[in-house]
RNA sequence: GGAGAGGUGGCCGAGCCGGUCGAAGGCAGCCGCCUGCUAAGCGGUUGUGGGGGUAACACCCCACCCAGGGUUCGAAUCCCUGCCUCUCCGCCA
């Protein structure tokens, strides 16, 4: 969420953001409802302050037993009148609050301006794609040989997008979370794991809601939300908090399922594990000073690509052009790995700076050691990786001839196994 | 699921037969004084958001005692609803 003051003032500045970012909001309204805003809010402190005043005097002349019929009557009047004015102003705030609550984050100065997924800039590559002598598998058919994945049985017991993992695979998934989960940890990043199910507010503090709804997966009764990713429980963590300055940077890994609807996927990666409904993720959530915020965004995203160089998985880092981010983010880089069974990079994982975005809507700040007031903190996150997507990242990476594939020397000492066969 | 208790400032904790309460007191913190020995004592000070104001401070006003409604000239205090916490019983991994 952006800041109503800053948008009354800089609207230009806005105008030109939307634009570069696709985004179509008729901030027309905007301003003239804000001046009715401020002119009502004014008008009901200044009622406010005189019933206080003649308030308080009654109190002192029903004490001496002095008639206040009169000075009663009139408040009578002005408590009315406040009612009124603050029922208008109450409508008002709600319809700025909606309308800010829909505005997108503002691009950094650093991002590519451009329309879509076509504009976005490589930044670097890392490992050279392997030539195979053998025309590589694609994950499912060399899982389901393996044995390893049951996309059926996934359907027969939940539906379409859900898979099931036995034997290795299901090993396989669970070494993959404890190599990244221990080797985060080892950075200094605190190992968490929060809530699947959370509320209405959470959901709206990291900016799902109100706008992504179709996204989520959620509860009827009592209602609840399933988290689409760590982000969401874990940025709440910190949620209407103010921190001290010297607690910062906090810095959190977390594992936890996902779960996502992928409406609007259909005829997408409808065969094998790239797009689920539920998966494995483990996240890595910062807390920032607002002056940290981008050197820290290099540092994560150098964290989460230090995953795949262990695992020995060639990948590119992209910079997201302004068409392409998401709606909260002011910059992201996606790392993308290489999939030789698809002979191309996929997505598996995205390292995001929201700046103040996420803090303004989960108000969570900080206080200046010496200093009066507050600021927001600025919050970024990035998969750490998406658990699914290396795997399969490792089964097309390290397949053989023959079908089997090597475990990669990194997993070894949790898969307890060096070829899956 | 049943029966009780409770949610107050960074923390502890008064107030809760409505007005003198942004809220006693203590602790922690900060500033200063005093004291020659890690301590104690004394005085002062310390919340957040919004609006106005200023070159910037200062300052003024409004709101906030879990949240949302209600009663009233006036609510931390009374009433209703919701959320959360704790205790006991039941149930359960």
């Amino acid at each position: 969420m952006l800041d109503a003051r800053f948008i009354r003032e800089n609207i230009e500045t806005l105008k030109k953001a939307l634009e570069i970012r696709a985004y179509d909001i008729d901030l027309s309204g905007f301003l003239g409802m804000e001046q009715e805003r401020l002119v009502l809010l004014k008008e009901s402190e200044e009622l406010r302050n005189k019933r206080n005043v003649v308030s308080d005097e009654i109190g002192k002349l029903k004490r001496q037993k002095q008639q206040t019929d009169e000075l009663v009557a009139e408040m009578k009047g002005v408590s009315d009148r406040i009612k009124e004015i603050d029922e208008v102003l109450k409508g008002i705030e709600e319809k700025t609050r909606l309308f800010l609550l829909n505005v997108p984050n503002m691009p950094h100065e650093s991002v590519p301006v451009g329309k879509d997924e076509t504009e976005n800039v490589e930044m670097r590559k890392w490992g050279d794609p392997k030539k195979f002598d053998f025309e590589p598998l694609n994950h499912w058919d060399l899982a389901e040989t393996l044995g390893i994945i049951d996309f059926e049985l996934g359907a027969k017991i939940a539906g379409a997008r859900f898979s099931l993992m036995r034997g290795a695979g299901a090993r396989l998934e669970r070494a993959l979370m404890n190599f990244m989960l221990n080797l985060n940890t080892s950075k200094g990043y605190e190992e968490v794991f929060p809530p699947l199910l959370v509320n209405r507010e959470s959901m709206t503090g990291t900016g799902q809601l109100p706008k992504f709804a179709a996204e989520l997966f959620r509860t009827i009764d009592p209602e609840f939300y399933l988290i689409p990713t760590a982000e969401v429980p874990v940025t709440n963590i910190h949620r209407d908090e103010i921190l001290r300055e010297e607690q910062l940077p906090v810095y959190y890994t977390a594992y936890t399922p996902c779960f996502r609807r992928e409406a609007g996927s259909y005829g997408k990666d409808v065969r094998g594990l790239i797009r689920q409904h539920q998966f494995n993720k483990v996240e890595l959530v910062k807390f920032v000073k607002p002056e940290d915020s981008y050197v820290e965004l290099e540092k994560l995203t150098a964290d989460a690509e230090d995953i795949l160089r262990k695992l020995g998985l060639p990948y590119r880092v992209i910079v997201l052009c302004t068409g392409d981010m998401g709606f909260s983010s002011a910059k992201t880089y996606d790392i993308e790995v290489w999939l030789p069974g698809q002979n191309k990079y996929r997505e598996i994982s995205s390292c995001s700076n929201f700046e103040d975005f996420q803090a303004r809507r989960a108000n969570i700040r900080f206080k200046r050691e010496g200093k009066k007031g507050t600021e927001f903190v600025h919050t970024l996150n990035g998969s750490g990786l998406a658990i699914g997507r290396t795997l399969v990242a490792v089964l097309e990476n390290y397949q053989q001839k023959d079908g089997t594939v090597i475990v990669p020397e990194a997993l070894r000492e949790f898969m307890g196994m060096d070829l899956i066969k």
